[in-house]
RNA sequence: GCCGACUUGGCGCAAUUGGUAGCGCACCGCUCUUGUAAAGCGGGGGUUGUGGGUUCGAGUCCCAUAGUCGGCUCCA
């Protein structure tokens, strides 16, 4: 008997017992969705069902296909190891991974065995083949199997939507047919769906790395060993992915703050604390000087605090309580021992400031403040230490002493949501003029019932709603980050998107009634009572050094003129026209330009090189046709030219390009 | 912090099974040098992250420690 069923949009006549199969003759199909659900391509067709293809190249297409890789590289870990427990293997954005339980972590050498064995069975075209189970039967099946007991006993509960062993419907298993035999070889507990077979998956997968990670995610866990690996349609999207990784690990900003003798961390100093090099540090200062200047222009008043401070500042604060363990351990001074071990005298602990509010909020506090004052928009380059975890830190990115670019903004009510509207448009314009423009934002709020927020429940409500509304209003997209407010108050955070498209948490806005409390911040309102103000947490490069970092690997080194360490090399043909040239770097120079006269030894092409590896934006040459015709010529980084360029509409090309803070 | 890997002159790398450290770039000197990514010659520089140990002998093996890298966890 046959019926009709809507497949990709037109009308199809099926016989009684069709599948996946006998609707898509297309080898690029891999899956299908049947009334909106993900089906493997063997599930049967009912009448009336609407379905719709799943190429391999769609986003479901390839998280399919990677997560039959993730399916048989743990078939051929255990092929090797049949003692490995498996954990879970879900695909991941680009690729997939698979926990084991294994008694010797994998080695390089593992990887290249595993990759050979995974290479076997993905010839062999093995068929997976879903089958319903349930909880008893699968808990004998997989007796072996302690963690996919655990998930099979968690089912339902709290998993979460991505677990791509068990879902909310019924408890399935695949198994992996042998097509010459018809035995089953292999199987897994999973929800699907997978490719119709293992010869799908092709010769564009390769197995990445091999890590530790906690199972399901938690520290109290035991340790796993991870293997992660990628997979693709084809061998060259394959290579093409690798080629990507290739050109992302070159503008790695560790690698570009060596090669361009940026930045260093010196071993002797300690870990994640970085010291800047005269390139860096013109990168740097260039950097907080516009900083300082729009901070200036838009009402905002410069303060200084020391780096240390007696604990009980923190106490008030409630760092000390809370975040203690991100915190240096205190020094100890003044403190009298006599010589029976006894404290003749009380001393005092130290602590390295891991925030800078509290020094600010003592500032607010140092004098009666009237509603006349506010809004009080104190900034600093406050220095900041923080005792990250050794396995965190990342080159600038994540390390343990930095200077935020940090201001508290302290207004009345009332002001609150105008206040919080302007910061948002401070940020976003500046953040621009350093070359940041694809933004999105994202709203962190409290979670319920978790002690680690402070303060009164009807506050954070208003706190959040306040945010909501400035953001919404923003007209940026905004994404949920549900329980990831500070302590003390939901925040806005912007989050930038490079030139190869990653995503960067930049500035952060945060809204705080709880500090005042804890300080007491009050100010004379107009009908002479005290009121409390409420306090704006903000940072537009939330670190400096992190920002640094950012803008070098969103530049891969190829900093804007503005911005460039040197930003003008002459490069005479030969040593006749160096006083020649010389004459134009020093009208560059007599008008701040950052230049210089390469007079070295060095041939002419050697110096071109030399100065292109340096990133330089400009680099003026002169030679006989342009001093006859009183003219430079430019070369530019990415090796084009411009000769002949008149002496005045040279200079003021390099000005304008330096002043307008365009890209060359 | 946890798991794994790595650590050789400023940088990038090399040194068969343990036998007394090499190369390129950079640096210094000399010679030569007119047109768009590396002129030639010569020279200095390391005891192999650090501290122990095994051995007749260790860059190569073992232990500890520091740092780096890849992940996990974390990121006020």
């Amino acid at each position: 008997m046959a019926f009709s069923v809507s497949c990709d949009g037109s009308s199809h006549d099926v016989e009684t017992g069709a599948t996946g199969f006998d609707l898509f003759a297309s080898k690029t199909v891999v899956a299908m969705r049947v009334n909106g659900e993900l089906k493997d391509l063997a599930h049967p067709i009912l009448a009336g069902d609407t379905i719709t293809s799943v190429e391999m190249s769609s986003q479901d297409g390839l998280s399919i296909l990677r997560h039959s890789t993730a399916h048989v590289l743990a078939q051929a870990v255990q092929s090797i190891n049949p003692e490995a427990k498996l954990g879970i293997g879900p695909p991941i954005k680009d690729g997939f991974y698979y926990d084991f339980d294994v008694a010797e972590a994998f080695t390089p050498e593992d990887l290249k065995s595993l990759e050979k064995a995974m290479e076997r069975i993905i010839r062999s075209g093995q068929r997976f083949v879903r089958r319903v189970t349930n909880e008893a039967d699968a808990a004998k099946e997989l007796a072996a199997e302690p963690y996919k007991l655990e998930l099979i006993s968690l089912k339902g509960s709290d998993l979460g939507e991505g677990s791509a062993e068990v879902g909310a419907g019924e408890l399935t298993i695949y198994d992996n047919v042998d097509p010459q035999s018809g035995d089953v070889v292999w199987f897994d507990l999973c929800r699907g769906p997978h490719l119709p077979n293992t010869r799908m998956i092709g010769n564009g997968f390769a197995l990445m790395r091999t890590a530790a990670a906690y199972w399901r995610g938690s520290e109290k866990n035991k340790q796993l060993q991870r293997v992660y690996g990628t997979a693709w349609p084809s061998k060259d999207e394959l290579r093409a992915h690798q080629h990507q990784l290739e050109e992302a690990a070159k503008r790695d900003h560790r690698r570009l703050g060596a090669e361009l003798d940026l930045f260093s961390f010196p071993e002797e100093i300690g870990s994640g604390l970085a010291v800047f090099h005269p390139k860096g540090g013109i990168i740097r200062r260039t950097m907080e000087d516009y900083s300082r200047k729009r901070h200036e222009e838009s009402g905002y008043e410069f303060v200084y605090s020391p780096h240390i401070t007696k604990g009980g500042l923190f106490e008030t604060s409630g760092h000390l309580q809370w975040f203690s363990e991100g915190m240096f351990p205190p020094i100890r001074i003044d403190e009298e021992v006599d010589e029976n071990g006894v404290i003749r005298k009380q001393g005092q602990d130290y602590y390295l400031k891991p925030m800078n509010c509290p020094f600010h909020n003592l500032i607010f506090k140092s004098q009666a403040r009237s509603y006349r004052d506010l809004p009080l928009r104190l900034f600093e380059f406050g220095t900041v230490y923080r005792y990250e975890k050794s396995g965190v830190l990342h080159g600038l990115t994540r390390a343990r002493g930095f200077a935020q670019d940090d201001a508290h903004l302290y207004v009345t009510l009332q002001d609150m949501e105008k206040e919080l509207t302007d910061v948002l448009d401070f940020i976003l314009g500046l953040l621009r003029d350093y070359g940041l423009d694809d933004f999105y934002l994202e709203l962190s709020t409290k979670e319920d019932g978790n002690p680690k927020f402070v303060g009164d429940p009807e506050i954070w409500k208003l706190a959040t709603e306040t945010l909501e509304r400035v953001a919404n209003a923003s007209g940026l997209e905004l994404v949920p980050d549900p329980g990831g407010a500070a302590f003390y108050g939901p925040k806005i955070s912007v989050q930038a998107r490079d030139a190869i498209g990653r995503t960067w948490q930049m500035s952060t806005v945060q809204l705080d009634f709880n500090l005042p409390e804890r300080f007491d911040l009050e100010y004379t309102a107009a009908d002479g009572s005290k009121q409390r103000p409420v306090m704006i947490h903000r940072a537009l490069f939330g670190s400096i050094e992190r920002f640094f970092g950012v803008l070098t690997e969103h530049y891969a080194g190829i900093f804007p003129p503005w911005l460039a360490p040197v930003q003008v090399v002459g490069i005479p043909v030969a040593d006749e026209f160096n006083d020649y040239l010389g004459r134009v770097i020093d009208r560059l120079r007599a008008v701040g330009v950052r230049a210089h006269l390469d007079i070295s030894d060095d041939r002419f092409p050697k110096k071109i090189r030399t100065h292109t590896k340096d990133k330089v934006p400009f680099m003026l040459i002169a030679g006989g046709e342009d001093r006859d015709a009183n003219a430079v010529s430019f070369r530019y980084r990415d090796g084009s030219q411009d000769n002949s360029v008149a002496i005045e509409d040279a200079v003021e090309k390099i000005l304008s390009a330096i002043r307008d803070k365009v890209q060359v």
